[in-house]
DNA sequence: TAGGCCATGTAATGTGTTACATGATTAG
DNA sequence: CTAATCATGTAACACATTACATGGCCTA
């Protein structure tokens, strides 16, 4: 149900879908995902639900614009949303999944590069946020206490992502040094293969 | 997709989909979440797909077991995603969007319950992973380089959990103690309501 | 004149959740 | 006798992705 409400939340003001997808791709991009093509249908449902209003309006360039605003209704469902608890729970990391059953390519240089890929990723993208938070802080200064209400809050939101992707990288680091030591451990002895990959040899739950 | 591959790797041996479900909730639900629901369903398909086979067997308790095999073609699909690029950029913060949208509620203190709920979830988990962790350690030793293969990638996937989880608990205390500040350098002056809670006043991208 | 951006969407398919439905065995 | 665990699923719905489809305006 989330996507519904970023799409409330993000109706500050009167905003087409293609105007959201464009704030999408700037700001919520970084906790969330979502194609235009699925906004469309959704802003189109949240109207149906009385959620939201929508009128045309000639755009000076292409098509007709047509431009949506929130109802009291689809106001208030944000606002429960909100007060809710926090929604936990549903984190879906598929790169760990990948991890996590890698043993069985049998062959560590492959886990070895997956992690350096990983690292790689997180760190260009925390670098981004870095920069993000970087003109806040130019702008705003670095005490966000006495940021305007939005900015608090957002900020708070990017806060999260730099502690986060920060410890990602670390991991990935401290775990690409695991391997390097498992690969410098078991090279050199001439060890006879197979002697370390036996498939039953998981970890208890 | 990765359902899929995740029900392909925990099948390195013959299983039924409620055996599955019970390791799903052991293991694998630290970082995928599905439910029963979800996996027979999927299991059935699979075997369509000639990915699974499938036998029935009496069951000493209950009704029949239906026991599933990863067949070659299964095998092979599993190694393909294995190999494939780190399966990133799907990552939801459904938690981050409620936080970012929160100043609609006009209520700081609202915000401060919910990081603490949130604080307080992150850290139980934390916890737990924690106290799986020290089992691990305690019976294979602190030097995973030494582990078995697939001992050796289930803790690094555990030590991601571990990493990202402490620094949310981080991040939580973090964003505490800002809205501390904020609350306190609001409060004893008697300042004009609403002067901080332009709703216009976000951040740039 | 070619490619990118503005601006709208639909159709088909795939994935995931919730609720429902059944029934045997075992431990307290 | 009651509740938990074992063990199977279906049906309806909700949500998301991919590919397809259209076409004008502006810039290089």
């Amino acid at each position: 149900m989330s996507l519904d409400h970023i799409l409330l939340g993000l109706l500050r003001e009167p905003a087409t879908g293609y105007d959201l997808k464009n704030v999408f791709s700037e700001t919520v991009r970084h906790f969330w995902s979502a194609r235009l093509s699925q906004i469309y249908p959704t802003l189109k449902r949240l109207e149906q639900q009385q959620m939201l209003r929508s009128r045309r309006e000639p755009s000076p360039k292409g098509p007709d614009r047509k431009v949506y605003t929130v109802t009291e209704k689809g106001r208030a469902e944000l606002l429960t949303w909100l007060r809710g608890e926090p929604a936990v729970g549903t984190e879906r990391f598929a790169y760990l999944a990948q991890l996590y059953f890698m043993d069985a390519i049998g062959d560590i240089h492959d886990t070895r590069a997956f992690m350096n890929a990983l690292r790689d990723h997180h760190s260009r993208w925390l670098a981004q946020l870095r920069a993000v938070e970087q003109d806040i802080v130019t702008t705003y200064g670095d005490a966000p206490e006495h940021y305007a209400d939005a900015g608090f809050h957002q900020f708070a939101a990017l806060r999260m992502g730099i502690h986060s992707l920060g410890s990602k990288v670390a991991w990935c680091d401290e775990t690409l040094a695991a391997i390097d030591r498992r690969i410098a451990a078991h090279q050199p002895t001439g060890a006879v293969a197979g002697v370390d990959s036996d498939r039953e040899g998981g970890l208890p739950s």
